[in-house]
DNA sequence: TGCGGGCGTCAAGCGGGCGTCAAGATCGCT
DNA sequence: AGCGATCTTGACGCCCGCTTGACGCCCGCA
């Protein structure tokens, strides 16, 4: 998971971000002084700064230096100084963004997603791996023990839509009504045909199907 | 030298940001609107972008997407408007930064500063090889084992997207959006002439592709 | 034990996507 | 204005993937 090192001496405003955060699936930790805030930083490296220049120990530049010395992590900083020197001197010390208090939580949340896609360019590699086979979701790539296989536009949608809801069961209507649209939920059939594609090209023993699933009567499960 | 685009149809503006770029040794180049902008950075590709959102030709977001196509060169939005939905959007399409008109030259200065200083280290060297040809994305060459190649614009564009998502499956609606424009997300058959030029120009089988493949019914594909 | 519905399998047809070619239309340069 | 390069558009044939129907199997149920 991604984490967030939030540097503030405001408990009221660290708490809303904390709580922010944690919601978009942010790991969090908080560091309510610069001293702190170095340690935590060295012992658990984050992948993104969020630093509030007024701190009650050190100047919020100093921490910007610290942190440069030995780490390229992104940093934001908050200030309820909108002065442009102060920008400067830190944006200029090593700094990624400056937001000025008060802010606004969505927009302080897109620079973070803005900068944490600058420093993580090829981070999230959806690779599902399974015993028989590997799907890359991005680069639309399935390889068994054979080598690699191709599938059709309509397979790939299928396999998409069970593939990512790992160990749950899709029901027949929402497979049709995604792959095939709203008018094709009662043709059944289809599914019959395609799933039986898929298994014939991904499991090692298509009539004994190990990760391709039927659950009679309901729908069909995807089990890694 | 440290090229910068400035795309903005207010002249008093983008002139005052010419010369204050010009002082601090920025070569720069100016686009009144999007479309030239986007052409100007097909044909020099910047180091950097300020765009400013309201231009009189399209929407500044659809520039950024535009752009994002292809390049991940770091763009600087500025707008007028302060709206925290504004904002989002315009990052998320793939901006790295947001300045509210009005602002201090200073303070952009040191924005402008601190992006370059992020994209500088990750200046990869834009040159592909493979077994049958080489390209270099920087100088606009190619060259195969008969001798260099010539590309006209437009096959430059798609092949250009093609290279830079390698091994990945890039669909014809990306594509085509990206080279034609929004409109043409269906004439496929735009797709199917220019990928053949190129195959016949880089290819040694060009019945055969190695490296530009197609997909049926999703996209196309290249494999260096 | 006989019946019926849901599922898996197979194969035939046919429509659409793809590659190819070439003739206009358009653009840009001299 | 004229010319060449480039882009657009249309036509054609081939092949693949989607659709569709038939059939057999298994299981639950009467």
């Amino acid at each position: 998971m991604t984490r967030v090192l939030v540097v503030d001496d405001d408990t009221q405003l660290a708490r809303a971000l904390r709580i922010n955060l944690r919601a978009r699936q942010y790991d969090v930790d908080l560091a309510p002084d610069g001293a702190t805030a170095l340690t935590v930083a060295a012992r658990f490296p984050p992948d993104l700064v969020i630093l509030d220049l007024g701190l009650p120990d050190m100047d919020g530049v100093e921490v910007v230096h610290a942190l440069r010395g030995w780490s390229s992590v992104p940093i934001l900083v908050l200030s309820a100084r909108g002065a442009q020197a102060e920008k400067v001197t830190a944006l200029d010390a090593g700094a990624d963004d400056y937001v000025t208090k008060p802010f606004g939580m969505d927009e302080l949340l897109a620079r973070i997603r803005s900068a944490l896609r600058r420093s993580a360019p090829s981070d999230t590699d959806p690779v599902i791996r399974t015993e028989a086979f590997t799907i890359d979701l991005a680069t639309k790539r399935l390889t068994t023990d054979e080598g690699e296989v191709r599938l059709t536009p309509t397979e790939w949608h299928l396999l998409e839509i069970l593939v990512r809801n790992p160990n749950k069961l899709v029901s027949q209507r929402h497979l049709l009504q995604e792959v095939w649209g709203p008018a094709y939920e009662t043709e059944t059939n289809y599914l019959r045909v395609y799933i039986a594609q898929l298994r014939r090209k991904l499991e090692p023993d298509p009539s004994r199907p190990r990760h391709l699933l039927t659950e009679p009567g309901m729908g069909y499960r995807f089990e890694p």
